[in-house]
DNA sequence: ATCTGCTCTGAATAGTTGTTCAGTTCTTGC
DNA sequence: GCAAGAACTGAACAACTATTCAGAGCAGAT
């Protein structure tokens, strides 16, 4: 054995399995899922088409783990913002804003990671992504109903209307297209973390009381955008 | 000019067209958009490959006209059964609820319109489709606002936020999977229509009692499917 | 009956991309 | 250096289906 894998080796192969997945999400990013293709993709990461299947088994095998790293990061998002939040309530709206502004800071890569078609079957991989964030959700939902600030439902189902409310209003091809617009942009958010509050069963009065205590916490997080 | 089309031929033709739609049709109902290929939907309406193109220019403008035909009859439904309601806010309800039954009773048919994965471009009719109901639900949700039965809103808004929610707890990935059980099923509708109702502020006494009210509509209609 | 022109057929074509693999280049240990 | 093995390359391949088109079949007028 005259080959042995030296620690600087397996970095560089780590390093360049980041950098093939980098390049799908940017690609994913800038052009949705359609434009996340082998070759492209080999190019911007400055590797052959054939090393990719070095690093991924297949297309499909690549994409899912862009999917569940992107799932990954939204995820982290919720938690720490829900986390920050004084009550249960609080935090449900802010785990709803989050996702709201997470998803229209990259609406293709949102887009992409939900529901744009794709020639290869990533579905198993988005309906784990799915499951993630929708329990998060839920699991915000009923901490609140266990708090009595709100009725008693199947949150499960309501976890997952929500996400579509937000999703088909953010992202869908009904979405509005003038979001560019910081404030429209802001006013969208609020307009759907209303919407979502309410759908629960906050009552309108208090529900606006949350979009308001939420609005800091967007504006940070857009500038980033 | 000897060949002159004759009324028959004009007939046999246009029984041939709407043959090969039927057969797409059925196609997507069965298998989703996945199962409407040319040859296969060929087969189905006794017809060679070739046919098809002399009825529709290209896959996408035959997808294109399924979609629209289902998108219509959906639309009708819709229509039919809010003015048959007593006032707005039952009326939108009976919308909600209709469009809840239909994607219900035909499951793949709906997601295959909505958002399954197509091959060719078809995101043109798709988003007619979308606009067209989206615009009626938002014309329900403005007459309920007029009459000071909700708060002032961006109704196109909510209209699309409730569709999506609609769709993604009903027919998305993360849909409950028990639904073959009529009883099941029915507590989905309505789970999913006092969400909508609360969503638009309707409050939640009222909004359960519409949904009540409604209960009789679903069980007819979920009787033909 | 027959000619004309429309309609239908279905095998062949074409275009698109994911995937493979024989040959080349690089890395390591001696 | 050099041998051995791993990693990389990129052109060729494969598979899948929408689409085409030359020829066969049919309907209508005379």
């Amino acid at each position: 054995m005259v080959y042995r894998r030296t620690h600087q080796v397996v970095k560089r192969l780590a390093a360049r399995r980041s950098a093939i997945l980098a390049a799908a999400r940017e690609a994913a990013a800038e052009g949705g899922m359609v434009a996340v293709q082998i070759a492209p993709v080999a190019v911007r990461a400055n590797v052959a088409a054939g090393t990719v299947y070095r690093y991924f088994p297949s297309k499909a095998d690549l994409i899912s783990e862009l999917i569940a790293e992107v799932s990954r990061d939204e995820l982290a998002a919720i938690r720490r913002a829900a986390d920050a939040a004084p009550g249960p309530s609080s935090a449900l709206a802010a785990a709803v804003t989050t996702v709201a502004v997470h998803t229209l800071s990259q609406r293709k890569l949102a887009w992409g990671i939900l529901a744009e078609p794709v020639d290869v079957d990533v579905s198993a991989s988005r309906l784990a992504s799915r499951r993630e964030i929708a329990g998060e959700i839920a699991s915000r939902i009923d901490a609140a109903v266990r708090a009595g600030h709100l009725p008693a439902q199947d949150t499960a189902l309501a976890a997952t209307a929500l996400l579509g409310a937000l999703h088909e209003a953010l992202v869908g091809p009904l979405a509005p297209d003038n979001l560019e617009d910081p404030v429209k942009l802001r006013d969208a958010v609020q307009t759907v973390t209303l919407l979502a509050l309410r759908a629960v069963g906050v009552m309108d009065a208090r529900a606006r009381g949350l979009v308001v205590q939420q609005t800091v916490l967007p504006a940070k997080a857009l500038e980033g955008a």
